[in-house]
RNA sequence: GCGAAAGUGGCGGAACUGGCAGACGCGCCGGACUUAGGAUCCGGUGGGGCAACCCAUGAGGGUUCGAAUCCCUCCUUUCGCACCA
């Protein structure tokens, strides 16, 4: 490696990384003028040091950050810390720095590391979750959904991860694993803050239709996140009456009402509160009971990944088919889940596996009532639940329809009876935001014993999170500072306990790109009209990872707001790109692999330029990028030709003009220089701006390269001005990709000012045009020969052309052409018999 | 199990709506300059064949004048969900 081309690199990047800052290059006007473009990268937890994911994720930001100021646009480019949550509080109790303090170091380690790589940050909007001019705005918006009954707290059992000790959501369980530890995840049952993210669930959903500018993939995990199912409740009335006169029918939910009729016995929740109307000397009581001490047991421990053996017990109750009259026992079993639906189901073995696999387990009856249409029912029975739609059999006078006619008129007239109505169900449970640590945003609420849960007024906002405590990592931190607990009511004036938890993170990272458009407000979250100036974010660039979790809890805040009158979409997102990981052998780099790529040493040994360009270059975007050490060494000796090939001719070309409209037309060579730089301008704007490919502008430009190689091998005029048009093109089409050395090319070129503010070359459509073509000759589909024929020339012309060639003519002796397929001066097939 | 995406040289990857498969980079081979080169520059590089030509985009079939691209079947890999009634 060339050491001279190496402290060149390092000084000319720190010369014009000094030069932006001193201009405050990337600060973004309070509001847009002219067309604006948000351009925005998921903020990063401040873990210490920057790995090469967030390269790549901010790189790819940058590029088209760049692209857009140079295309006119005012560019809201901005950065942040996602800076409340675990890993500042166990290094806490590992090495006693306060989380605070950790936090802070953190976060000026980074910026640092950001800064030397040349990012076109607005670093005077940058926001940090944990500062209480950020945090007391959570604490707003959190009272605002109390007000609105989007936030509640309730008792339920919730997923908990012993090794965080904290709740989870179910977001944030990833194959029964913690996200973030990946320890695995038990339940338990606690009262909690929950968000009603499900008020909003049938508008998540139905809006996903719009994102046409998400990739298919996020889309589709959204959608099977909420998971929408329309079905019926029917009430399957309450037998052995006496019993329970409270309880006039069982619920149920199903999306296969048309096979009512082959229902042999109900299924409930372990926890399903019918069972503790069963009376206490009952026999099923005592199975219920015994049934449901053995899953609680179970429930800590669970595994959580794969389904568990299927089990239950007879609860003793019996209720009754509302469609047939037929009474059916009703069994309590793990498999039935309270969350979802009614907690209840009928069972119809013959037409679902998992009700199946139940009623062979127990000895319990199959019934067919749906047969493939043009299949008789058969007597014997079936060896596997048939769950496809079909023709009802033995279903009363429903009995010949097919399942969808069935569905219908069997809700219709149970809707008529008062016994059926139909549903729409999600499996999107609300969001459980509690937290049972001590680095987040405290709840603003106070627990009153007279008043109960006490809002904290916005007046004494913010709740402020109590510095220099001891941290131990047993219990709640909080609940130890009395100071911080003990208070009073502020309604009552009596004495209050503050609540302890705090909130899930996800929750200070769902509004943040609003506050970038006002971070120094603090009469509020932010200016409607900033953000309304704004917004929609243009770009979004993240991993894929949060497909489920934030990308779905900002869509949420996003319609909260806009209900609160403080957006105007419910959509805060365009164009959403999520890149793919940055991979070493094949694996996810990671600290416990140890198959890291530090960037920092990336930017000593090739420079920020080099490290950019490669983790553009490798991969498209939204691929998996292979680090490959040799692959970076080709990118840096691509800058190094560039700077070769340009630094002795700068002076003379500084001075040289640039070339006239058709200069050079008339000359072969320049003519064809002159071409290929319009090319690329085109190729290069076209992938950047309508495909987002970033890996073809880089080819593309390398392309340019070699052919100023193969331009100036040939003696030529030093002062030659399509020489200095093809120069200074490349110093502007560099400028997405390798920023520093844009900057120096064109400043070497004479070109005034800086290069981030130049418009973005436009290619010339004459130089887009060849006079002359070269026709590709196919017979048959295959490819024989190719002519050179003036780009006007008719089909004719070419056709004549093309037997006169010598392969072509071979090809075509003794045969009769039956037709011919001309693409105007691409390619002629002949086809022949 | 259900759902989705993807399979192209030795490798990363190009090929926008069906139209020259392998751009660009890495690696490799040869050459030049050199005391030397792991620097630089030049040339070559999918396979077979002296050549014409043939074969080749996971496998097999189909549609088409023409298929990496569209359709069907299968295989493999990756990802997501995982008892959601």
């Amino acid at each position: 490696m060339n050491g001279d081309y190496r402290d060149l690199f390092d000084a000319l990047e720190l010369k014009w990384q000094a030069h932006w800052n001193q201009e405050r290059a990337w600060a973004a006007p309070e509001r847009p003028e002219g067309p604006k473009f948000y351009c925005l990268e998921m903020l990063p937890y401040p873990s210490g040091r920057l790995h090469m994911g967030h390269v790549r994720n901010y790189a790819i930001g940058d590029a088209v950050a760049r692209f857009q100021w140079m295309r006119g646009r005012t560019v809201l480019h901005p950065m942040g810390w996602d800076s409340f949550g675990l890993p500042a509080e166990n290094a806490a109790i590992k090495h006693g720095t306060p989380p605070a303090v950790w936090t802070n170091q953190n976060i000026a380690n980074m910026a640092s590391q950001l800064r030397r790589l040349g990012f076109s940050y607005d670093w005077s909007r940058e926001i940090a979750a944990h500062r209480p001019e950020y945090y007391r705005w959570n604490q707003w918006f959190f009272l605002r959904m109390l007000e609105r009954d989007l936030a509640y707290r309730s008792r339920r059992s919730v997923n908990w991860c012993e090794s965080c000790q904290t709740v989870l959501a179910n977001e944030q369980v990833e194959q029964g694993r913690c996200w973030r530890c990946e320890s695995l995840v038990g339940r338990r049952e606690l009262e909690q803050w929950f968000l009603r993210i499900t008020r909003y669930a049938e508008e998540l959903d139905a809006e996903l239709d719009r994102l046409t500018g998400w990739p298919e993939r996020v889309r589709l995990m959204q959608r099977n996140w909420i998971g929408r199912s329309e079905g019926a409740v029917a009430g399957f009335p309450m037998q052995g009456a006496a019993a329970h006169p409270a309880a006039a029918a069982l619920e149920i939910y199903t999306t296969r009402l048309d096979t009512i009729h082959g229902a042999t016995f109900c299924v409930v929740a372990p926890s399903h509160p019918i069972l503790d109307r069963l009376p206490p000397e009952d026999p099923g009581r005592a199975r219920v009971e015994a049934f449901r001490r053995r899953m609680a047991q179970k429930d800590v421990t669970r595994a959580g990944a794969e389904p568990e053996e299927k089990e239950g017990v007879d609860t003793g109750l019996r209720v009754r088919n509302p469609y047939s009259g037929e009474t059916l026992p009703v069994f309590a079993a793990n498999f039935v889940l309270m969350e979802y639906g009614t907690g209840a189901i009928m069972a119809v073995p013959a037409h679902d596996e998992r009700d199946f696999e139940f009623a062979r387990k127990y000895g319990l009856p199959v019934r067919t009532v749906v047969v493939r249409r043009g299949q008789a029912a058969s007597a014997s029975a079936p060896p596997a639940a048939m769950t496809e739609d079909g023709v009802l059999v033995e279903s009363g006078r429903y009995s010949g329809m097919d399942s969808a006619a069935g569905r219908r008129e069997m809700l219709r007239d149970g809707e008529r009876q008062g016994f059926c109505r139909s549903t729409v169900q999600y499996r999107l449970l609300d969001w459980g935001i509690s937290r049972q640590r001590y680095w987040g945003t405290p709840i603003p609420v106070i627990h009153c014993e007279r008043c109960g849960v006490v809002p904290v007024p916005d007046r004494d906002l913010p709740v402020l999170l109590p510095e220099n405590l001891a941290l131990t990592g047993e219990g709640s931190a909080l609940q130890r500072v009395a100071a911080f607990v003990e208070v009073t009511c502020p309604r009552c004036q009596g004495p209050g306990r503050r609540e302890t938890d705090t909130m899930d993170t996800f929750f200070d990272s769902s509004w943040y790109f609003y506050r970038y458009c006002d971070p120094g407000n603090d009469r509020a979250p932010f200016d409607a009209s900033k953000v309304a100036a704004w917004f929609p974010i243009d770009l979004y660039v993240g991993g894929i990872t949060h497909a489920t979790m934030h990308l779905i809890y900002c869509r949420f805040f996003a319609k909260v707001l806009r209900d609160l009158g403080l957006v105007a979409s419910g959509e805060p997102v365009g164009t959403l790109l999520c890149q793919g990981m940055v991979l070493k052998g094949g694996t996810a780099m990671s600290k416990s692999k140890g198959n890291t790529v530090d960037p920092d040493e990336m930017v000593r040994r090739y420079g920020a330029d080099t490290t950019r360009l490669f983790t553009l270059f490798a991969a498209p975007p939204e691929k998996d990028l292979e680090w490959n050490e040799q692959g970076v060494e080709g990118c840096f000796r691509f800058l190094e030709k560039v700077w070769r090939l340009f630094a002795p001719r700068g002076e003379v070309l500084a001075s040289a003009s640039l070339p006239g409209p058709d200069e050079g037309a008339d000359q072969p060579r320049r003519a064809g220089l002159r071409r290929k730089v319009h090319q690329t301008i085109d190729r290069i704007t076209i992938d950047i701006d309508k495909r987002l490919h970033l890996n073809t502008p880089v080819a593309a430009l390398m392309e340019l390269l070699n052919t100023l190689q193969d331009f100036v091998r040939e003696p030529a005029h030093g002062d030659d001005p399509c020489l200095k048009e093809a120069g200074r093109t490349l110093a502007l089409l560099l400028q997405p990709f390798a920023p520093h050395i844009s900057e120096e090319l064109w400043s070497l070129l004479g070109g005034a000012g800086s290069v981030r503010r130049q418009p973005w070359p436009v290619a010339d459509a004459r130089w887009l045009r060849e006079d002359e073509v070269e026709v590709v000759v196919q017979v048959n589909g295959r490819v024989r020969g190719r002519v050179r024929v003036p780009s006007s020339a008719l089909e004719a012309e070419v056709l004549a052309q093309a037997r006169a060639d010598e392969r072509v003519a071979a090809h075509l002796e003794g045969r009769i052409l039956r037709k011919t397929i001309y693409l105007p001066g691409k390619l002629l097939n002949l086809v022949v018999q």
